[in-house]
DNA sequence: ACCAACTAGTTTCAATTGAAATCATCCTTC
DNA sequence: GAAGGATGATTTCAATTGAAACTAGTTGGT
């Protein structure tokens, strides 16, 4: 039995892509915008420095990875965070292609700030869930995801 | 209690607007490249012609809502699909500034095939849930979107 | 020790996006 | 029945995106 679409029609509004996409865009551009106000950030540098602030000396590679985010977008971001000082670029010795990051004093300050915003943020959003509901949608969101995860490999091997 | 973002450290991997980012993100780049393969059709026109399934006669101001995309977006949309004669437009005799759009016959066989498409695919992302978690993932979405539409009324007034 | 193949990171360029300007028509009000 | 202001839709333009090309540096094979 589907739930999110009824044989007879489909419904756009309860296609659970459809529904993730409106949400996850709708949330991205509130959010972008209270970066942007209050310190002048933008979403790929807000990850960019949460990720740095658990573990400093990655490479933009890594940070790729750990951000889910382009390896172009990682480049543009520390490009600016450096520009501003929140992060501090060195080249790794033993391999001078690699370029180690690390937040700096300012860029350990300022997470601070953003990540009382975000946590306030997603406070506020997720108030309305019960207890179980948010376990509930943790649960669902992995699954979701590895199944995203074997569904691409398959989708590879055709393009 | 936070669930997503205990107070020790912000951790990015399980910021839900970050999660419902990415997933959201791998879900239509895959949903899109399927589309354009097998039907040479963009998002924004697969959401036109599932709305237009449903109901003809709609304005591009009704679609735009109904299909959460922007104006300018739907307007590219339905250029694209009535050059391919998918939908018809006729001005509305009554208000001539309106363009009334609905399916033609190509557009309804060419719906049907992609509606197939579309929901095996929903079959396939949500086969690993259960139905009490189908059910409790709605109920957080209904939630979330209102809680969203709360907190935007209040930031517009700030802008 | 050289060259080919590879890897890390950046830059370029074409496509996509959306905010703002524009065009066309309609609705008031005088 | 004009003028001014709304409204529906489209167009324009500047910003953002990401794929592909590129640069710099490394590694492995001969």
């Amino acid at each position: 039995m589907l739930l999110f679409l009824p044989h007879d029609a489909l419904l756009l509004e309860r296609f659970l892509p459809y529904r993730l996409n409106v949400l996850s865009h709708r949330l991205a551009k509130t959010l972008a915008r209270r970066y942007e106000r209050r310190f002048g950030i933008t979403i790929p540098d807000w990850r960019c420095l949460a990720i740095l602030a658990r573990q400093g000396g990655l490479t933009a590679g890594e940070l790729a990875e750990r951000t889910s985010l382009e390896r172009v977008q990682i480049s543009r971001a520390t490009a600016r965070l450096v520009g501003r000082e929140l992060v501090a670029r060195r080249i790794d010795p033993s391999d001078r292609r690699v370029i180690r990051l690390e937040l700096t004093d300012a860029g350990r300050t300022l997470f601070g700030d953003i990540a009382e915003v975000a946590r306030a943020w997603e406070q506020e959003l997720t108030q309305a869930l019960g207890l179980s509901e948010r376990r509930t949608l943790e649960r669902v969101l992995d699954k979701l995801e590895r199944t995203l995860d074997r569904a691409s490999e398959l989708d590879e091997d055709v393009s």
